[in-house]
Order: C-alpha cells, then sequence, then structure tokens
DNA sequence: CAGTGTTCCTAGCGCTGCTAGCGAGGAGAG
DNA sequence: CTCTCCTCGCTAGCAGCGCTAGGAACACTG
C-alpha cells in the first residue's frame, strides 16, 4: 500500500514536473516571438506574462529574472544556429567553399533572426562562454565553425584562435551592418573578402 | 539710440548662448565621465542632473531625450579614436606595420574605453553612419582606416569594402571579446592572424 | 470530510524616461 | 526708476519598467 501510494505519488509528481517544463518551455518559445516581432524592448515581464496566460510572477518560480530568460532564449538560439551552420557545411564541397558556405550561413543567420542573434551574442547576458561550462549548443556551434576553419590554418598557427578571428570577423559584419554603420546592399563583396582572407585560392586549388 | 540698444542686447544673446553651450558641453562630458566610471546603466536623467547641478528637464531642453545624449557622447568619442589611430598610424613605417599599428590601436581604444566604445559602435543610436551626413569625426576615423588598409588591397579590389572589412574584424574582436565571449588573454594573438590575413608578409616585404 | 501544502494572483515598491505648468527674475519700454 | 512682459529652470507627476511580499484558492493527504 505505501509502495502504491508512493508510486502514485511520484506519477503526479511527474506529472507536475512535466507540465512546469512545458510551460517553461512555453515561456521561452514566447520571449523569442516577441522579441523577433516586435524586438527586445517590447519584451516586458508583463507583457511576456499575458502572452502565456499566466501572472507575473510565475515567471519568476522559472528563472531568475529576465536576464535569465534571455539566456535561455539566447541557448535555444545557438541549437538553431548549429543545426543551420552543420546543413550548410555538410552540402559544401571543399576547404574553400566549405568556408564560404558556414560564413553566408552564420551571417545569414544574424540577418534574418537579428533579436536572437544579439541575445546570443550582442546583449550582456550572464552564460559562461569560453569555458567548458559553456553550454552545449554553443560548443557545438563553434566547433562547426572550427571544423570548416582548420583546414584552411597555416602551419604554426592555433586552429582555434584562427576559428575565433574568423567568428569575429563575421560577427562585426553581421552587427555593424544591422546597426546601421555598414550598408547592407554590399555585404555579399565584404563577406567575399573576408573569405577571401581566410581562405586564399592558392590554398583551395 | 535704437542701434546701441540692439547691439546690447545682441551681445546679452551671444553671452547667453554661449554659456548655453558651455552647459550642453558640460552635460556630454558628465555623461561620458559617468558611462565610463560606472557604466550607462548608472546614467539615468536624474543622476546626470544631479551631477551638472540642474534639473532634469534642464537636459531637454538641450537634447531631444537620452540617446541624443549618447549620440553626443558618441560623436565626442569619434574625434578622440580619430586622434589616437592617427597618432599610431603616423609613427609607424610601412604598410604592414601601418595596419598593425591602427589595429592595435583601435582594439586598445574598445578596451580602455569600454563603455565609450559601445555608444560609439554597439549601442542603437541615431546618428547617421553609412551616408554622407555622417559626422565628420566619425568620417575622419574611418579615413584613418582606409589609408591603412588602401596599401594593402589587391588588384580589383575596393579599398573601401576591404578597409569596412577589416573594421569589422577588429569590431568583433573588441565586442566579443568585452562581453565575455573571447577570452581576453589571446586577444594579441587573435589580432596579429587578423592582421596578417589582410597584411600577408609576401605583401610588406 | 477536514487538514495541509503548494501554486498562483493581486497589489505594491522603487526606479526609469519624460513632460506639464508654475513662479522667480532679468530684459526692455516709458 | 517703475512697470510689464517674457524667458528660464524648477517642482511635481505620469505611465511604464523589473521585481517581490503576502494572501486566497486549489489539489492532494490521511
Amino acid at each position: 500500500m505505501a509502495s502504491v501510494a508512493r508510486i502514485v505519488a511520484m506519477t503526479i509528481q511527474t506529472r507536475r514536473e512535466r507540465e512546469r517544463a512545458e510551460r517553461e518551455r512555453l515561456i521561452v518559445t514566447a520571449a523569442r516571438d516577441l522579441a523577433e516581432a516586435e524586438g527586445w524592448d517590447a519584451v516586458t515581464t508583463r507583457r511576456l506574462a499575458a502572452e502565456i496566460e499566466y501572472s507575473q510572477p510565475v515567471l519568476y518560480s522559472h528563472f531568475k529574472g529576465k536576464d535569465a530568460i534571455m539566456a535561455a532564449v539566447a541557448v535555444r538560439g545557438c541549437e538553431e544556429l548549429t543545426v543551420e551552420l552543420r546543413a550548410s557545411a555538410a552540402a559544401a564541397e571543399g576547404a574553400r567553399e566549405r568556408l564560404a558556405a558556414v560564413g553566408r550561413a552564420y551571417t545569414g543567420f544574424g540577418r534574418r533572426r537579428p533579436a536572437l542573434y544579439d541575445v546570443m551574442f550582442t546583449h550582456r547576458v550572464d552564460l559562461p562562454f569560453a569555458t567548458p561550462e559553456a553550454p552545449p549548443a554553443l560548443q557545438e556551434a563553434f566547433g562547426e565553425l572550427l571544423s570548416a576553419v582548420e583546414p584552411l590554418a597555416a602551419e604554426g598557427e592555433d586552429p582555434a584562435l584562427l576559428t575565433e578571428t574568423y567568428w569575429a570577423g563575421l560577427h562585426g559584419l553581421v552587427t555593424l551592418m544591422r546597426s546601421g554603420r555598414l550598408p547592407e546592399q554590399a555585404h555579399d563583396r565584404r563577406l567575399a573578402l573576408l573569405i577571401g582572407r581566410f581562405a586564399p585560392r592558392a590554398t583551395a586549388r
């Protein structure tokens, strides 16, 4: 009897936990969608609460604060980015073309999903980044870049550092363009120049 | 008599305008200093008003809003950046060394004055950038980069676009590092890699 | 069915950027 | 020198922000 009761309690418990987890996903999805539709300024705790049809304090039973919600959105964004990078790399042949493909995919992601990109790579958000405790999704995304850059590293060059440098170039292009500092229309040519610097034709042929 | 009165009135007018202009400079300086000391979050209109020893609404008689104040700080920042870039370029010899010098100066500026850098190149601020109406200070800063990059452009490459691409690389390094996405300690090596891509040794020698 | 514990909502705090409207004080006219 | 006017900067307040305390209502336990 006692054991049965315990089992029942456990299943009720698990159902509750499942519902909680589902609601948490709902919060993150709502925050992301709202941000992508109207920008992060429109994502207020009140607005978000209305969106999920709960009251404000519920948010704080899932996340420490608004920043934590944004961090969760960022992690989900990394997963999406990884998928896109992987797909583009898989479809490309040759080292130079692989580098170009991930570059296009990366900047395309940043331009197509500006709000998501911002929370991942621009906004201050308390996520561990350049450490072993970084979210796996983030490490995978970096890994995709790494495997595209690595074959193009010259002798004596650290592939990881070279990848970070290439990443910085892509990131700079995306952010400067999106904030109006660089004109949109020449993006492809700038990207081609960047790629050319990291994969000289001599190396590819 | 009438003319004398008019002249007196004019000098009074000019004195007032001078005082107003001085107060405007005071506001911008206070905003910049406060931001550099405690970050932009600490720069509230109340705090800023207290700093300049006037009441809040005075700020709005000079600037349309907080964003306009930040834009003014950004313009002043561009002037400072131009000075530093120019000095570093002048002290360097050879195309490759010039490129490296401005790269070091640029990233050094970003690391040394993070709040100022953010308002210039990261925060959304309604300044015309990539247009002829851009602030002269901004165009000069870009010009400094341009004259360092131009000699290194290959045949058929647009020097302006190449400069924008180099700028993006520097900007990416600064922002990713400052937001914790890239570890600080390897900055010099990443910068060296970037410079190496834009000024191959073969070109310099 | 009563007791118990959790869950979620209402209400409110201190702060933000920004603005309306008043009162003091100097400028100009006679 | 006095009176009028007008400019200037202040006090006070609005709506909205992130976040939290405390009580009501619900579901489960025995």
